[in-house]
DNA sequence: AATATATACATAATTATCTTAGGCATAAAG
DNA sequence: CTTTATGCCTAAGATAATTATGTATATATT
């Protein structure tokens, strides 16, 4: 995914966002808007996102509806209402985990 | 550590950005300084922390100091120069993360 | 005296998440 | 005709944690 390891274990936090925002989305989709809103930061690579994509349905997060679309199948993925509930915690999560890297990072802690 | 899956990598980080503020540190004074910075959020375990530390010294990023103190012995870990200008990449690379995962989870990112 | 807690190190088995590398298939563009 | 884009998938391996131990000393509690 991105350059550092510190992405390890944001992948479910990124798709339930995405799907909190768009209603319903499929895989190859999911990595082109990740591209696009990090500029180019962010690649999704199919090896990460799919095995995501089945488990967060195999945990009743997303459902699935598989749509032909000129020639090819598509499988939107779209949240259900427990999948709706988790994607908040998961933005909780991540806020919490943002202060709290802060207050480690932050300059000079043992200063002041 | 952690609460969320979040935490996962993010340990190098955390140990090399103490030790370029504090000259050295034992394993044991680390998960405290941790505890403490962080109200009590971020328990490092030590099955996490001493594998860390000796991977750390392995890439010769740590060199380690063994001190005998009151019938125990304690192993110093300080930066070498690598691990110097490591941690500043890794600090680096710490808010570039949370700058990217800001852009995926700024509110209504699609609606603007 | 016995037990729990704090200090201080360590490893081994397991689990989770990802990377890397492939495979299958259609369509458009060079 | 070969590359690029679209669209799905899995399998082997690497990596970093968790969980559960083990060792040892010192202090505080029951």
């Amino acid at each position: 995914m991105g350059n550092s390891k510190l992405y390890k274990g944001s992948l479910a936090t990124i798709i339930l966002k995405l799907l909190s925002e768009q209603e319903k989305m499929y895989g190859y989709a999911i990595t082109q808007k990740v591209k696009l809103l990090t500029q180019g930061e962010l690649n999704i690579t199919e090896g990460a996102l799919y095995p995501a994509l089945h488990k967060l349905e195999a945990e009743g997060l997303l459902e699935v509806e598989v749509v032909k679309v000129e020639n090819r199948f598509r499988k939107y993925y779209k949240l259900t209402e427990t999948g709706s509930k988790e994607s908040v915690n998961k933005l909780q999560e991540l806020e919490d985990y943002i202060k709290t890297m802060q207050l480690l990072i932050s300059p000079n802690f043992n200063i002041e």
